[in-house]
DNA sequence: TCCTGGCACTCGACTGTAGCGAGTGCCAGT
DNA sequence: ACTGGCACTCGCTACAGTCGAGTGCCAGGA
């Protein structure tokens, strides 16, 4: 029942193996190309075990072996190694993320940066507004009966949306609006500003208080119930690689993933404090995506998470690889946000 | 040479099978579907004229005729009848843009309701800033050194950047830098900002030249240079519907196009007053897109044009009923955006 | 002159057969 | 516990044969 040293290597050299080759692995080829120094019979008798247990399967009776979901799983929880970075790779993150002057800026960087890098598709979370705080807000006046409300955060998110007042509003109003919402919510985390806000209504003065009841709740929307996350995408044109084999052969289910933000949130979105997580094929709970795995991590200031990271791929992917390059990325990122 | 009615007719009738069936259309079927009052013997002479003139062809010898992207072209030019909306897809628009609060709202729906009315990739272009007017800029201090610059344009779009000044900059300068830059530009074409943002340098107080310079350089990158244009897509899990006989087989150079915003904007940024192009197969300039059509049009409020949007599917597309939803969903939006 | 029915022909799609070879499982021997 | 040997499985490829949709051409008729 229990594995030997042995028998996880050989697993090792699978996993290996069809990686890099993409075609079913046997046992006379495994001993050619790796030092396992015993036979190949020896290695047959080992992969009846891991097939046994679930680790490797047959795709048919005459056919070489090809790791399960399982056996990633467990490649990736005890036998793989951390594959250092190549300095290649380490100068072209430092180029590319360099010169950023915004925060769109710095996050389509990243999203190219990572498809490239790991030739897979990224996907990139702009920092969670649940997780910034209000910098400031400004009031623009448009037309008499309507105002641009503009959130900057801390994160860098610029968030505008249009306010249609009750009535029309004098400009000394708008100002004292600006200042009266500024002096309340700036500094506060967006998840504790409800409390606030039903608290400015409350205290205005009585000629303000129709607006600054509309006001509120375009502030409520905007800041807390839209939830308005937003996502970068790039290198869907990468799945195509591998022709075919790869998902079993529809990206059909993979794009029509892809398009909801709802989906991708989920994926790259539900971060714990600076853990990486890989998710195989099947762990995955989007059904879309039972035939795909999705490395992932959060982002952010210092030791701070404001947002997540990661790519999609084949089952079949470079795990090692993927995750020192996710994981790089991520802290680059980070640094670069503590910058400013 | 000249083609007479009934070759015509035959031209049409295999636009339309192959459209529907996905298959190369016979002479013996084709007297079957259609009321062509001869026989099959008749139209075989006329298709075989119709393949030496180039607008048919037959896959292999003993197969039925597929149109040429010649033959599309012909038959969107002369052949094709508007197809009006179904009172459904009239009502589909209607309730998906209504209710919308905000250009990126706006934006957003639009493409997802044209991804799914055309059953293509939808690509909309917001409005593009070289077509929009300042309404009003906005500076706000981030740290002493630092300032977010808030652009606000009559389309409603909204551009931020960063400013990194030269030194500390104190409250009153700011305020001063605001008043200024305001009164300048408020009102005017983005695309006739450059010469005014150069007189606000000079204009400008001793005091204030070395923060307004800084700023104006950030200006003329924002609103002139970096020519921000942003683009929506949707759909591009309907690229696999047909499953790989569109696109010759692979996706891939269609996904990769797509990726591209330069790419995206010349397929449906060039807007000529309200005209709608539709680019067939070779047509395309762009090599990656040489299996694909383009369908585009302008919009905008009024006659107006402020952006582009369109669909891109397989060359074998529905040309009547994509030409007829793009063009009204072209024109609710604008009607839409003169609303505000 | 134009259309039609008939006919021979082409060639892709499908089916069935056969041989090859990678890979396996099992077993007896060390 | 490992190894060499051996019979077996089965997918892949090649090849031959059949089928049928579809064509081009031609002679006859309106």
């Amino acid at each position: 029942m229990g594995l030997d040293d042995r028998k996880l290597a050989v697993l090792r050299a699978i996993v290996e193996d069809y990686v890099a080759t993409q075609e079913p692995v046997g046992s006379k080829a495994l001993v050619e190309r790796h030092q396992l120094g015993v036979s190949p019979a020896t290695v047959r008798n080992d992969m009846a075990v891991l097939e046994e247990e679930g680790y490797i399967r047959q795709p048919h009776t005459s056919a070489g072996r090809v790791p399960t979901d399982r056996g990633y799983r467990l490649f990736v929880d005890r036998l793989s190694r951390v594959k250092p970075l190549s300095p290649a790779e380490r100068r072209a993150i430092e180029r590319f993320l360099v010169g950023a002057v915004d925060l769109d800026d710095v996050v389509h960087r990243t999203v190219r940066l990572l498809a490239q890098l790991t030739r897979q598709v990224a996907v990139v979370q702009y920092p969670s507004l649940a997780r910034s705080s209000v910098r400031h807000l400004e009031l623009v006046p448009i037309s008499t009966t309507r105002l641009m409300l503009v959130m900057i955060a801390d994160t860098g998110r610029v968030e505008q949306r249009l306010v249609e007042m009750p009535g029309p509003i004098p400009a000394d109003d708008v100002l004292d609006l600006r200042r009266l919402v500024n002096e309340k919510l700036v500094g506060t985390r967006l998840s504790e500003t409800p409390p606030l806000v039903q608290a400015l209504v409350d205290e205005a003065t009585p000629d303000l208080r129709p607006a600054m009841a509309t006001l509120s709740t375009v502030l409520l929307e905007t800041l807390v119930e839209r939830h308005e996350e937003r996502i970068a995408l790039a290198g869907t044109a990468n799945l195509t690689r591998g022709g075919l084999l790869d998902f079993q052969g529809s990206l059909r289910p993979i794009l029509e993933a892809l398009e909801e933000e709802v989906v991708l949130l989920k994926l790259i979105g539900e971060v714990e404090p600076s853990t990486l997580r890989v998710r195989i094929g099947d762990e995955n709970e989007i059904d879309n995506l039972r035939a795909a795995s999705v490395v992932s991590t959060g982002y952010g200031p210092g030791s701070t998470i404001v947002g997540g990271l990661g790519v999609l791929g084949p089952t079949r992917m470079d795990y090692p690889g993927t995750i020192a390059t996710v994981r790089a990325v991520a802290r680059y990122v980070g640094d670069l946000l503590a910058q400013n």
